[in-house]
DNA sequence: TCCTGTTTAGGAATGATTACTATGTAGCAA
DNA sequence: TTGCTACATAGTAATCATTCCTAAACAGGA
């Protein structure tokens, strides 16, 4: 998923949304990204070429790239948002040692049955499954007594 | 699930965990409720009971339960913990509207395959599927534009 | 009953996120 | 190209959930 700057301008003008460097770069830095970064991630990794960047921006641009659907918050434990610019349809492997959120692609997942016994009108427009467990270097880190 | 202060005192003496009037009241409170409840929740709901109970032993507690296995966390949104002492095999569906959050016991869901494409020590222990959408009355009310 | 280590409560600190606001700039129209 | 206007940016300050720190209280075992 390499998009140019050009190809960025072109689809937020599709989106009808304004076209800035700034946000352009932002948005190209997560698309790029397989790792899910934050806020702050993402500010790190852009204010090289914009040292004027506030983060405020970057929280702004995700909100604003968030409502027009072309970036999605992640959340894996309350602590910090992170954010994801692949659309297609996808589940996360997450890490509980070292956080890491892995890609996961398996078309099996993507036919799930809806689940029984919701209310009548209730309207389930997606759903993601959160597998967890430990990488390999985290393994032997892993806490005891779960369940106790 | 209606658990007295007994069988809760019980359960914490087999865990090995201390048994404070505090920490049963705010353990009861969670097992009686399928809301999915933040600590401010509990807090309020436990307050009544004991006025000088502080925020903080909320958040101490529910520490100490989650090392106990006895309460999850569960995460919807970046914003705020919320808390299950739900420990059946389970999922959730989210309204993304009022953020209420639904149990799901479908025994479909859990025997889902583990997903491919993985790195091989990767060491998968659980996994949730969150359905989102729409309840009843917050249907009318849904954000347009997503997916521009 | 007494002792000891854990728990509690209060206040202060932290850190992510949001609010406010003045200045800058993209995009449109003349 | 130029000028206008609304939206974007950046800086500072505020907010709010959560954590840290500490002294006093208390549960559970000796």
């Amino acid at each position: 998923m390499n998009l140019s700057l050009d190809d960025i301008r072109q689809k937020f003008r599709d989106c009808g949304l304004k076209s800035t460097p700034q946000r352009a770069s932002i948005y190209q830095a997560l698309v790029n990204s397989t790792a899910h970064p934050t806020a702050e991630d993402l500010f790190a990794q852009v204010s090289p070429t914009y040292p004027m960047l506030s983060l405020n921006t970057v929280y702004y641009t995700l909100t604003v790239l968030g409502s027009a659907g072309l970036v999605q918050e992640v959340n894996i434990g309350h602590d910090r948002a992170r954010y994801d610019a692949n659309l297609s349809p996808h589940h996360h492997v997450i890490c509980q040692g070292c956080q890491d959120i892995i890609d996961v692609m398996d078309s099996r997942l993507d036919s799930l049955a809806p689940p029984t016994g919701l209310p009548k009108d209730f309207d389930i427009t997606s759903y993601q499954v959160a597998f967890r467990g430990y990488c390999g270097s985290c393994r032997q880190s892993q806490s005891p007594n779960k369940g106790c």
